[in-house]
DNA sequence: CGTGAAAGTTTGATTGT
DNA sequence: ACAATCAAACTTTCACG
C-alpha cells in the first residue's frame, strides 16, 4: 500500500490553504487578490489541492444551537479484547452512525475518544447505551458531556512553506 | 441576554441541510433537483439559513495526513480555581491559540476537552507544556495522543422536520 | 414558489514569462 | 513549469408573476 507523497507546498499555497479552511465561500478574484495572483493561477492551484486529496472536503457547519437542541459529548472508550478485528469491528460501527462526528485511536489507557452529537439528553444517553453498553466486548467506558462549546473547527496548522516546487 | 428561537424545519429543509453538511460544494441547480425545488427557491432557504445563523460558516476540509506530518490529540483539563474569571481566561486562551482545534467545557471530574493540531510530536509536547503545563490555575492534565483517525467532521443530527413553516 | 433576464463566477484555450 | 488574459459556459441573483 503505497504513501502518496505529501505535496511540496509553497507561500502562496499556505496562504490559500489558510484562507480556505477559513472560509471557501469566496471567489477566485477574492482569493486572488489577497494572494496576489489571478483567479485562474487560483483556481489550478485549487484543483491540484484537490487532486491530491489535500482539501478532502468542502461542507457546511451548522450551529449546533441554532439548529435545534444539541447535546455534544466525548466519550473515552477501552476494548476488551485488542485483537486486530476487534478494532476493525469497533472502527467501522464508529463509521456507520451518523451521530458519531469524530473517532480517534489513542495512546494510553483509553483505547478511543469519540466525540457524539445528539439532539436531547435521552437521546445522548440511548446512544452511549446502543454504542458502548451492549457491546460486550468494551471493557469500560466514561462519558463527558459538553454544557459549552467554547471552540469547533477542523482547522489544521499548516506546514512552513517549503521555498520551491517541483 | 435573549435566546435567538430555533426556526422550524420542514422536510425539505432537513434535507438541504444535510446534503449542505456533506458537500457544500454542490450547485443551487444541483440542490434544487435532489429536494424537488427550483433553484431560486433554494437560494432563498440558504440564505435564511445564513441570516438565521443556522449554517455558520463553510470551510475546506483538509486531510491531516496529506498536508504534511499532523499530531492530533485530546487533552482533558482540570483547572484549579473555578472562579468565572478563571473559566473566561482560560476560554479566551484557547479560543485565541490556531492549534485548539475544538474546546468543549464538560461535566464531571474534568472540566475541559480539548483537541489539539500539531505538526509533530515535539511540537505538540510544547503545545500541551505552553497552554497547560505553564499555567499555574491548572489542578492536572492528560494528554491522549491520536495515532489513528477514524473519522472526522462537525456533522450534526438534525431535528425531526417541522410540517409547517409560519 | 417558479420563471427568466442580468450580473457575477468559473472554466479552458491561448499566449507569454 | 507556471502565470495572465479573454471569451464561452455555467451559476447565482433578483424583480416579477
Amino acid at each position: 500500500m503505497p504513501e502518496t507523497p505529501t505535496p511540496r507546498l509553497d507561500e502562496t499555497d499556505v496562504l490559500l490553504l489558510d484562507l480556505l479552511q477559513d472560509d471557501a465561500g469566496r471567489t477566485l478574484y477574492e482569493l486572488g487578490d489577497q494572494v496576489g495572483l489571478s483567479p485562474s493561477a487560483v483556481q489550478r492551484r485549487i484543483a491540484r489541492y484537490r487532486k491530491d486529496g489535500l482539501i478532502s472536503r468542502q461542507v457546511a457547519v451548522l450551529d449546533p444551537h441554532r439548529v435545534g437542541p444539541t447535546v455534544l459529548a466525548t466519550v473515552l472508550v477501552t476494548l476488551d479484547q485488542e485483537s486486530f478485528e476487534h478494532h476493525r469491528e469497533f472502527a467501522e460501527r464508529m463509521r456507520a452512525e451518523p451521530q458519531v462526528q469524530q473517532c480517534y485511536q489513542v495512546a494510553g489507557p483509553w483505547d478511543y475518544v469519540v466525540v457524539l452529537a445528539a439532539r436531547s439528553m435521552r437521546e445522548c444517553g440511548r446512544l452511549g447505551n446502543q454504542l458502548f453498553k451492549a457491546d460486550d466486548n468494551i471493557r469500560r467506558y466514561e462519558t463527558l458531556v459538553a454544557f459549552d462549546t467554547i471552540k469547533t473547527g477542523l482547522t489544521l496548522p499548516l506546514p512552513a512553506p517549503q521555498p520551491g516546487r517541483p
